[in-house]
DNA sequence: TAACTATGTGAGGATATTATCACATAGTTG
DNA sequence: CAACTATGTGATAATATCCTCACATAGTTA
């Protein structure tokens, strides 16, 4: 059985996990991994509403994965670590992998 | 702007991020990091009713997380990859960071 | 000060996730 | 075949997530 030690290691993984799990904010870290950016910057680039963008960055803030600097009239965001986009290398390392055998799969039709 | 290619992996990439994205199958992944088990054997560690345990698996499988295999009245879940793992040691490494600022910050008070 | 720009937030409804219970299925064993 | 074991699935209700619209806030500039 799972200790509450473990347990609560766990739930902040997933929590971590979750920050990551959808596709906009999946390509705002994307988009972040080569420095900070603006929201303005951001949402134009995910071509969405810029309040939605806005209430994604900061559940990633929350979550601690951004962190954010305001400058001026502006609010700059960018990774609190180089590791969240090892993350998401890991993921996509995952998806080749899952590319591979289906190719493997098709050619052996 | 986002092309719609790139939108397809952001798309794929979250969903591989969703399927870890729940403290349960976190701890799930993290126990079969050893090698495959069964269902009643994830479910004794995770401490949740069967049903549920099953739900998430096979929502695992269907994300390309976990592979399954049946052998006789039981059925063997394990990691489709070893990368599944090293995406949660990635998490971990956020985690250990953002703990690491917050003894920053609580050292200086 | 008034108009403007960048960002954040409240309310709302639409949709997705999750856990639970009861039951179905498939394979095993007496 | 009947009882049993391990697993999966349908239905449902509770909860969470997401997007949009309208508006609030804060800083800038004319």
């Amino acid at each position: 059985m799972i200790d509450s030690t473990k347990a609560l290691v766990f739930e902040r993984q997933a929590e971590i996990a979750k920050a990551v799990a959808h596709p906009l904010r999946v390509a705002a870290i994307d988009f972040l991994k080569d420095g900070e950016k603006c929201v303005c910057e951001i949402a134009a680039y995910l071509g969405s509403e810029r309040s939605n963008v806005s209430r994604h960055l900061s559940l990633m803030v929350g979550a601690g994965v951004l962190r954010c600097r305001k400058e001026g009239l502006k609010v700059f965001y960018k990774l609190r670590t180089p590791c969240v986009a090892d993350f998401l290398s890991c993921v996509t390392r995952i998806l080749k992998q899952q590319a591979q055998e289906n190719e493997k799969l098709l050619a052996s039709l």
